[in-house]
DNA sequence: TTCAAATTGTTTTGAATTATCAATATAGAC
DNA sequence: GTCTATATTGATAATTCAAAACAATTTGAA
């Protein structure tokens, strides 16, 4: 069974290399391995790339989230500055727990209207956003 | 006259020294000066900074932005990763034209409001946010 | 098969930020 | 005011993340 990331890189003619292949593989089952939360980085990232095939090299991991990023196939976080993490783009948001660190994913169709109907008043067509909630866990 | 950022550097027990004072007043008149397009960073700041006082060095800019951004008083961007930027914390959000760069700062209480019913529902207590909208400017 | 173009691994470079540390300044005790 | 422990500063070195350089390898189309 073929990734989406493989599927989306025919689509766009990116041209799959081995090692892009082995990146894209990790990548796709990022969540189920790892759960929701998961937003690796670079380092972590090709810490999984070397566990399937060694001779990759941390180059080649920069090199290739950075072309499925302009592919509008993953996106790049800096949630608090550092180092930039990354997913797959399905267009969620996130909440972090400001105690644990923890990330939930959330969708919200009423939010995102109004995003497009600020952008609009303010004279601009909505192509992208970011939102990031800062929570801290309420006890029951 | 004193700076809001001098006055919450008392309630918040922040020692101030000179060159502190002298990084206050040229945040505190940024936007008057610059516009509200105005989100400097280190480096900006620490060329105005020393137009008042050449002794000041950019490590003293570089801690006392922290120092700021710790006590609440400073809010720190990282909008395209690259170096980071500072402005005073009055929590607004920002649209990004995505072609020329340009800053638009709005306010919108439904919005704010939708953010702390999102957080609830999801078991937090809303503490902070993060909203950038990223848009192309509409030809009348 | 052949060859120009793309990709890779190794290593170096660059840029932003933080750490180190001696010198200086400060606030409070006396 | 003087003394003294502590905080702050400036200069600079060290880190860190990311990108660049470049020769070697791989690729895909002719």
């Amino acid at each position: 069974m073929m990734s989406t990331i493989e599927e989306k890189c025919k689509e766009k003619g990116v041209r799959l290399t081995d090692q892009r292949k082995v990146i894209a593989k990790i990548l796709s089952e990022s969540k189920e391995v790892y759960g929701s939360k998961d937003h690796p980085d670079v380092d972590e990232l090709h810490k999984r790339v070397t566990k399937i095939d060694d001779k990759i090299s941390i180059a080649t991991v920069y090199r290739t989230v950075k072309l499925f990023e302009e592919a509008g196939i993953l996106i790049k976080h800096d949630f608090k500055a550092g180092k930039a993490r990354y997913e797959i783009n399905d267009d969620h948001n996130h909440l972090i727990d400001i105690n644990s660190g923890e990330i939930v994913e959330f969708v919200d169709k009423d939010i995102e209207a109004l995003q497009v109907k600020i952008a609009n008043k303010l004279g601009y067509k909505l192509v992208d956003h970011k939102l990031e909630l800062y929570g801290l866990k309420i006890k029951k």
